[in-house]
DNA sequence: CTGATTTCTTAACAATTGTTATCGTTTTTA
DNA sequence: TAAAAACGATAACAATTGTTAAGAAATCAG
């Protein structure tokens, strides 16, 4: 959907035995709020959300699906606490790397690290992108637009996540599924 | 405020004589949404807003003030059309630096080549941020954010720019406002 | 200095959303 | 498979926000 692919270039090939296949349950926290990120993930089969803890609610804000990298990036390479959960939706088949191993591919690849760097400058982009999106649409329409562009979210998530991703409560979300 | 400057590091110093310094009367655009970006603007002295036409509707989404590094990013790097415009707010004392100049620089110096794409990454954090506290906020709550971390936007920004930023109407600000 | 424009407030009403609660239905899990 | 949990729809009412309009105050421009 609106995430930006670790690029599995013909580069990356030469490094995947670098990769650790895991299988998880739905539900299973791979990264929790305040720890910190050591491993940084790409979905082979199944489905991811970021959320965190807001006075107590439960605020999802990023969808995941197959052949999506996952990560908390700043965690990831700062090392501070994350700010938020990475969850499996839906039991997931994913590739796990360390850190360790993620920076040695970077230092042995201009490639790969020029294409990382790529990464971190469009998803600033993606994200400046949602944000606009904030203020120029009401949640009716942010809703819609969720519809017309990734309808295979409204069919795999939940509604309460899709909600309290659209910034609604699941109550209003209901109600604007059946208002037409 | 919210802006990561572009550090005017002892680095830079050897090349400031590059930049061109420009003075601009209040309300004059920089940058017009839909052109190609050929500069990009370090502000010594002013404010500056971001905005763009949506329907008819002026929305701002961020401001800048001095010391801080001003561009459309996407569009100075890639060459696309600027989704926004870059507007001053009060007169103002710009640092101005070309395309080719700009890259002639990075090309040049390693240590500034590194912390743009620092800011590249910093400024997706941001941004991640900003888009966070749409989804876990109401306009009062983010009001009153902005009251406590930048209070000096309330002084030197017109209301209904603010309102726009906080994806309010002015009516709705001026309300939240007199509402104790 | 004066008329025009911009900026902000307030009012009245409509529309939307939040809150709380209830009730089937579906899914999970023990 | 049976009990528990999760999920979604709906209702009633409160709170918030949008819309439109009018008017006062501040600022700008000639």
């Amino acid at each position: 959907m609106q995430q930006l692919p670790l690029t599995i270039s013909e580069e990356w090939k030469g490094f995947m035995h670098l990769f650790k296949e895991e299988k998880y349950a739905a539900k299973k926290i791979l990264l929790r709020e305040g720890e910190v990120s050591k491993k940084a993930f790409y979905i082979l089969k199944g489905c991811i959300r970021l959320w965190f803890n807001n006075d107590g609610k439960d605020v999802t804000f990023q969808f995941f699906f197959e052949d999506e990298g996952v990560s908390s990036v700043e965690s990831f390479k700062t090392g501070q606490p994350s700010l938020f959960n990475i969850e499996t939706i839906e039991p997931s088949v994913i590739l796990s790397i360390s850190k360790k191993v993620f920076f040695h591919i970077l230092d042995s690849s201009p490639i790969i690290k020029n294409s990382i760097e790529e990464t971190y400058f469009k998803r600033m982009i993606f994200y400046q992108k949602l944000f606009l999106s904030r203020i120029k649409d009401n949640p009716k329409k942010r809703y819609e637009d969720l519809l017309e562009h990734y309808p295979q979210i409204l069919q795999r998530v939940p509604q309460h996540y899709i909600a309290s991703y659209l910034g609604i409560t699941p109550v209003s979300l209901s109600r604007i599924r059946n208002r037409n």
